[in-house]
DNA sequence: CTTGACCCTAAAGTACACTATAGGGTTTAT
DNA sequence: ATAAACCCTATAGTGTACTTTAGGGTCAAG
C-alpha cells in the first residue's frame, strides 16, 4: 500500500540527479528508509511531498539550512517551545511576503517592458517604446505607469 | 546636482560591505565611474538604483548572471531583438508568478502553523493543534484546511 | 549465469558568491 | 603635518550546494 520508490525514480520524477538526493541525506534534510536487504533508499509518498517542499523553497531562495528549519517545525516539535514555534514563524511569514512583495514589483516592471516591446526582428535599439523607458520601471521602488504600444 | 557616493556611504546604505560592491564591479554588474584624480569610485542615483534591483532580485534567488541579464535589456537594447526581449521578458514573467505562487503556498501553510500555536512556554510536542496537522499544510500542493485555535 | 541498468560508499573536485589579506595611496580633521 | 579613516589593486581563501570519480554490490532479462 505505501508505495516506496528507489532514488533514480524519486531522481527522475523531480527532474534533480541521483547525487542531489544523496546529498541531501547527508545534510539531514531528507532522510529516506534504507532496505535492509539491497542496501537501497527507499522513498515514501511523504518523502517525496518533503522534497516536493525543499525544491519549491530552494527556487524562492531559501538555504538548505533555512529549509531545514522549517521541515524541523513538524518533525522535532518536541525540541522547541510554542514561544519559539510562534516567533519563527512570524518571521518566516514577514519575510516571505516581502519576498512576494518584491516579486509583485518585478513583474509588474517587466510586464511594462513586454507589453511595450513589439516582439519584431529588428534590433530592440530601435524599438522607440522601450527606449522611453530608460531610467526607473525596472528597479525597486518603482511607480505603475502604463505604456502604449508599437515601434516609432 | 548630480549627488555622487563613495562606496562606503553607498555600502553603509544598501546595508553590504565595500568587498562586495567591488565584487559586483568585477563581474560587471555594477559599475560605477572612477574619479580620475583620487581613483575612488563614485556612484550616482541611478547606480544605487541598481543595487537596490540586484539585491531584491537576490532575495527572491535570482542568481546573478541572471541579473546581468536582467539588467542589460536597458542598458544593451543594440544588442537584442525585439523578439528576443519580448521572449525573455515573458518567460521571466512567467517564472516570477510561478515563485509567488509558491511563496503564496508557504505563506498559508506557515500562517496555518502560526495561527494554530499558542506561543506559550510549555514544549511544542504537547500543542495538540500543532500535532494535528501532522502531515500537509507546510508541503508542496497543500490545500486551504483552517484550523481552530489553542492546546488539548 | 552473465550482462546491463541500477544501486552503494568515500572522497575529491567544481561553480558561485562572496570575504579576507597584503601592501599601499587619499582625505580629512586636529 | 601627521594620524585616523577612508580608498585602491591583486590575489588567496571560504561556505554553500552540489558534481564527479573510483571502486564496487544488486537485480531483472535473456
Ligand atoms: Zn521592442
Ligand atoms: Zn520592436
Ligand atoms: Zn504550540
Ligand atoms: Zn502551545
Amino acid at each position: 500500500m505505501d508505495k516506496l520508490l528507489k532514488i533514480g525514480e524519486v531522481a527522475k520524477q523531480a527532474n534533480i540527479t541521483v547525487e542531489t538526493l544523496r546529498f541531501y541525506q547527508s545534510e539531514q534534510l531528507l532522510i529516506p528508509k534504507m532496505s535492509n536487504q539491497s542496501g537501497y533508499r527507499l522513498y515514501s509518498v511523504q518523502d517525496q511531498q518533503k522534497l516536493n517542499f525543499i525544491l519549491h523553497s530552494k527556487k524562492v531562495g531559501f538555504s538548505l539550512s533555512e529549509i531545514k528549519q522549517l521541515l524541523s517545525l513538524r518533525t522535532d516539535k518536541d525540541q522547541h517551545t510554542c514561544e519559539e514555534v510562534k516567533n519563527y514563524t512570524g518571521d518566516k511569514i514577514d519575510e516571505i511576503e516581502s519576498k512576494i512583495h518584491d516579486l509583485q514589483k518585478m513583474s509588474l516592471a517587466l510586464s511594462n517592458l513586454h507589453n511595450a516591446c513589439c516582439g519584431g526582428s529588428e534590433s530592440a535599439k530601435q524599438c522607440t517604446i522601450l527606449n522611453s523607458l530608460d531610467d526607473p520601471e525596472l528597479f525597486a521602488n518603482s511607480n505603475n505607469k502604463t505604456l502604449g504600444k508599437n515601434h516609432d
